[in-house]
DNA sequence: AATCTCCCCAACCGCCTATCC
DNA sequence: AGGATAGGCGGTTGGGGAGAT
């Protein structure tokens, strides 16, 4: 049988979207939500993929989004919390107020990584270089993991925890019991003892996205004339920015 | 100026999970 | 209970730009 795919390949259109089609994308989620991707494409006159048009909305599109390099101090969460929940990258952008788990991803792997190595740092253990290669020829990472006292400030890893830390799917789904930064002796070292109050307030929703939404039409490439709707003004388009903004307030 | 190489990042792919019926 | 479907996630790829030769 197979699964259906997502979307009917044929006449499906791929590679980079044109301003066009994020015009076409955005004035639909503006007046109906996000709801059924899978219809989306259809309902905004798209010749894409519903998975695309998500993916294109969350990464690039969403009014919420920071745009440009990540900060310093976005840099040292995201190796905190590499650290701490591995390769999760849907988990680390939730703590990362407009970021999205695919940006972060990747400046990991073109930034962060070998910022590391350079540092002598392994970047999937956390551990310096030349201890992991000791520490390999006696015992495995995950039983030095294992090792630690379970501690209510140190990271939780249950007895049948995974053999990497890039493969911690036993975390309680509880993420407040993890996030605690000085015990682990890479983030002490770049983090110092305090820990940072990266989450800006003005980010907590309701109300941030009539603002913010301004700030999409400055950071994309096109103004609001370009979108060939002059809702802003209008209290329906409001209401409706106010139901996509709960809608990310998860 | 032309070509080559490397790097970055947007987007795709395939798998997994949640939800619905 | 279990199959079908949609959404979500992480790994990977490829196009394009920047810098090197």
């Amino acid at each position: 049988m197979g699964r259906q795919p997502c979307c009917d390949k044929l006449g499906v259109k791929k590679g980079p979207w044109t301003a066009e089609e994020d015009k076409k994308l955005i004035n639909f989620i503006l007046n109906n939500g996000q709801c059924c991707w899978r219809a989306v494409p259809k309902l905004a006159g798209l010749c894409r993929c519903g998975k695309s048009c998500r993916l294109r909305w969350t990464n690039y599109l969403r009014p919420d989004l920071k745009r440009g390099l990540l900060t310093e101090a976005e840099e040292q969460l995201v190796i905190d919390l590499h650290a701490r929940l591995g390769n999760r990258w849907s988990k680390i952008a939730s703590r990362l107020p407009g970021r999205t788990d695919n940006e972060i991803k990747n400046h990991w792997n073109t930034h962060i990584k070998k910022k590391l190595l350079k540092m002598g740092i392994d970047p999937v253990t956390h551990e310096p270089l030349n201890k992991e290669a000791k520490a390999t020829e006696t015992t495995s990472h995950a039983d030095h993991l294992q090792l630690q006292e379970p501690n209510d400030n140190n990271i939780r890893i249950s007895e049948n925890s995974s053999s990497s830390p890039s493969d911690h799917h036993n975390f309680s789904s509880d993420e407040s019991n993890f996030l605690s930064i000085g015990d682990d002796p890479l983030t002490s070292c770049l983090w110092g003892v305090e820990t940072p109050q990266l989450v800006d307030p003005s980010w907590e929703f309701p109300g941030l996205w009539d603002e913010n939404f301004a700030g999409l039409l400055h950071c994309q490439d096109f103004g609001i004339q370009d979108f060939g709707i002059d809702c802003f003004d209008d209290v329906e388009a409001v209401n409706s920015l106010n139901t996509l903004g709960t809608d990310h307030n998860l």
